[in-house]
DNA sequence: CAAATATATGAAATCGGTTTCAATAATTGC
DNA sequence: GCAATTATTGAAACCGATTTCATATATTTG
């Protein structure tokens, strides 16, 4: 446990001062070229490392970027952490993360330990709970740029990064309307949400489109998880008449919901249609094969932290936009294909 | 955009030193209660915040823990990271999260950042590439303390946190055995990890007791992605004879190698049974499910965590063992029952 | 009641870079 | 050859909290 080695001791060393020390590291102009060799020599071969504390108790930023995720351990999420992680780590920036368990408490907690670990920038989204952003306001007042992906709320200094839901979900619908559905089920989550409230609206407005009549009954609201599918299961069993097509918000949620179903000697799709949310894995292995709508989450992650970038260094004002829409694509596969003759359509993009 | 409160601007305010506003602030008990009531309110009512720069600065500690992982986009990792978040989380630690995507470059450059980037402790898995601990040496003579888990090395100052792989894979593959087969393969990853060469020797060791022959050639190493399970299934139906029972490293790669092998009309298990490696949710998805090895990813994140943090507070000495084991489970599914009557035998506790 | 102890507070140094302002040396222009 | 300009370096203040050491007051003890 040898102390550390300080531009101080190289300054003693090279019989320089820690100004010029300091500018050399950082290289400088107005340091000469040879005096920054020998002064990047002495550094290597002293062992040296900056301090990046006081460096950033100077110049007052931190290099770090503050990101706030429902839960970690979910497909989804996964892939936008890879991208964001990667586009941060190109920039030289690092990546705090925690998540909110979908709780409001533990996001409010979230951000303010992200406030006061002074991140130059903030990543967030939101969980099931929330319904104000009061707790980023330190934020927005303090000019720290906010950016909300996938689960986003308005908010006019903030750019949200979303695919279009409404769209999404329209496509999804439809293509069940077009296979012959006359009575589908929608299981979605908390409407609190942008991403469940537009793809209910999604839902609705294709329904409507098509002329079928929309009943709040055929609406389940969940949790969205592997035991809420297998619980929607049960009530969708015990509707009458069965539905003949269901539109699922997840993956995850309509896999366990599709298993339930066919363990009640339900044939899929030929009885009931059944249409996911996310390509995730389990989608290409679950049988029948889950049509689902492509979500670039990867390609989110990127994207919102390259925006984020160019708010930290270009001008403030120099948002696009408030909104930035990504594309997403309707993947048709076995799930919800009644007429076989319609396998040849692929993939329609949005 | 207004500028920070300082202790200092308490101070004033309060007509108190900074000292005193500093003490009180950290509940120092050479502080009158009635001050200290007064600051803490002084504190909220100004809107101050802590700088942690200049507190990581005095104190020479960061509260900050860096992980560094092969791939974020792992259902295995991210639950290992949504404990370790959890834990961090509670004991009041950031976590600073990057992923070396398998390459031995990208760790060594992570490693230096973390490095610079002060983290009082460092959590790793190895990626595929690393042959040498060198660029944890750093950490390790400042005696900031290295845990590595799952994918681990021996290193006699660094705690390795793992299952015990050697026997789990011994279990499967005694399992297959039991079911009747003779002529088994086994596709797994990179020798160079523990995870993957131990599996190896849990595999030849059964096979061994067993009194079956070892052949190299029934041993084929992979990239252990979804596409190398694929190209996997190709090689194996090229054998002849083909193999009765396949016992992969992990689930990603059991499954892909499994629907290819239905798709060449293979009957899973009857003509080949298989197993793999993580319980993964694809493995209770895939028809027909999968038998596998249950890998406590979260608790394994929170075990690292913990004597992270044990390692931290407590006396350095303070290390229990080099090794901690954690306990996996082979979950028997009806991908490896060529016998049907054995259905009944569910999990066999390692 | 004096001495000893406990309680409460503050002055000043410190952590290690960054930055402003000033100074000196080297170069250029006329 | 001298003024003007440019290149290079340094002294010292600063960022904001923590901590050591000293001091003043309050309380207890013999």
């Amino acid at each position: 446990m040898e102390k550390d080695i300080t531009i101080y001791d190289i300054a003693r060393e090279l019989d320089l001062s820690p100004t010029t020390i300091s500018r050399a590291l950082n290289d400088h102009p107005a340091v000469n070229k040879k005096t920054k060799q020998r002064i990047s020599e002495a550094a290597a071969q002293m062992g040296y490392r900056s301090n990046l504390f006081a460096s950033n108790l100077r110049r007052q930023r931190t290099n770090t970027i503050g990101l706030i995720v429902p839960r970690l351990d979910s497909p989804f999420h996964s892939s936008v952490i890879a991208g964001m992680e990667k586009v941060a780590n190109e920039a030289g920036y690092n990546l705090i993360i925690s998540q909110s368990l979908e709780t409001l408490q533990k996001e409010i907690a979230n951000a303010n330990t992200m406030f006061n670990s002074r991140v130059d920038g903030l990543l967030v989204s939101l969980s099931f709970e929330t319904e104000t952003l009061e707790h980023f306001e330190n934020f927005v007042s303090k000019g720290i740029p906010v950016i909300f992906y996938d689960r986003v709320a308005e908010h006019k200094e903030c750019t949200s990064i979303v695919i279009d839901n409404l769209q999404a979900a329209y496509k999804a619908t439809s293509h069940l309307i077009e296979q012959g559905c006359t009575n589908i089920v929608h299981i979605t989550g908390n409407l609190k949400r942008n991403v469940y409230a537009d793809r209910l609206k999604g839902f609705k407005y294709a329904l409507i489109d098509h002329n079928l009549p929309f009943s709040e009954e055929n609406v389940i609201i969940s949790k969205m998880t592997e035991e809420a599918g297998t619980l929607a299961a049960q009530q969708i069993l015990e509707m009458d008449p069965l539905p003949d097509g269901i539109f699922v918000s997840n993956d995850t949620c309509a896999v366990s919901c599709l298993k339930a179903l066919k363990k009640a000697n339900i044939s899929i799709p030929r009885d009931i249609a059944v249409i996911g949310f996310n390509n995730d894995a389990i989608s290409r292995v679950v049988e029948p094969n889950l049509t689902t709508i492509n979500y670039p989450g990867q390609e989110m992650g990127e994207v919102a932290l390259r925006v984020l970038l160019l708010q930290l260094n270009g001008s403030r004002d120099n948002v696009p936009s408030n909104t930035i829409n990504l594309r997403s694509e309707l993947i048709i596969r076995e799930s919800s294909l009644k007429s076989k003759s319609n396998a040849k359509k692929k993939a329609v993009h949005l």
